[in-house]
DNA sequence: ATATAATTGAGAACGATTCTCAATAACTAT
DNA sequence: ATAGTTATTGAGAATCGTTCTCAATTATAT
């Protein structure tokens, strides 16, 4: 297996073993993959890129992993409105960091921002605070997203 | 056909028709259905509203008007991680107004919510300015939601 | 009423995702 | 290292939400 690059291996590793799961080739192409080729990736974009190192990977494998990266808390899985799920690392403290999106509804781009990322998450701290007290729940994640036309699309 | 109940039918009507579009019993139906039914509902529930009152109604034509709908601003789409879109009157100053999710990722229950849409609305307000102006985005709508796990699932 | 073009319902087709299952391989305890 | 236990795998079938096709219908303008 090739060495992890932006992700830690040993932490992934050690999380998914954690939970009682193993590690295995296909698991380390499919994290190889996310950390090198970026953000907001589909799982056959993920798939073609974990392929290439590792030949014999199977979709539903690439399926199976990104359900069990996200139900660890390790990527994070949103829509953009175009019937395909996308994944990314969520790790906050990574090269990448937290963000949210822009969607172009025309030529289906995504920017990823952070511009205003500081102002946001000091609202959301509070508003999840206020809903958790009022409706008791237990907030785990929230998505944020813009809708709308960019520059090059005549926005 | 039935007379509108929550939103004004000759408004809806005359909206449609301003594209050069016809009004028709199966739009009606659904328009009825959006209104009677409430919020975030799929497709599949929209259908089988609106097709207790026009039971010639096809699933086709519902997946078509709601697309129209939200393509004319009057109906906006969503998705909440279950692979099924979910539709509601976008109408901001309408009955229920503009508002935010909550879904519980345990039994998929949506909380709309208002609590905190005065300062979130601000805040999106000069994020939208800011990102428009650093991007070049013509921002026209955006989507919050928060995950977690409800009261009643142990959140 | 007639003409024109939009709209419709039904079912086929599509595509992303999940399921099935026998074969394989990762971990555990010797 | 060995053997046993059990998770994981790849391949393809199956599922299911959504879109497409097309001939028949119908809303609208004249
Ligand atoms: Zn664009
Ligand atoms: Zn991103
Ligand atoms: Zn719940
Ligand atoms: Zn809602």
């Amino acid at each position: 297996m090739s060495p992890h690059k932006e992700h830690n291996p040993n932490c992934c590793c050690r999380r998914i073993r954690g939970h009682g799961r193993r590690m295995t080739p296909a698991r380390h192409a499919v994290l190889d993959a996310l950390s090198e080729r970026g953000e907001h990736l589909t799982a056959e974009e993920v798939f073609r890129s974990a392929a290439r190192r590792y030949p014999n990977l199977g979709l539903a494998t690439v399926y199976r992993t990104l359900e069990l990266l996200t139900e660890l808390g390790m990527v994070s899985r949103f829509d953009t409105g175009d019937d395909k799920a996308r994944y990314e690392f969520a790790d906050p403290t990574g090269a990448k960091g937290h963000h949210h999106h822009l969607v172009c509804t025309s030529c289906r781009k995504i920017i990823d921002y952070k511009d205003f990322i500081k102002e946001e998450t000091e609202l959301l701290r509070s508003t999840e605070e206020g809903l958790s007290r009022k409706y008791g729940f237990k907030i785990n994640s929230h998505v944020i997203q813009f809708y709308g036309v960019c520059r090059e699309c005549g926005g």
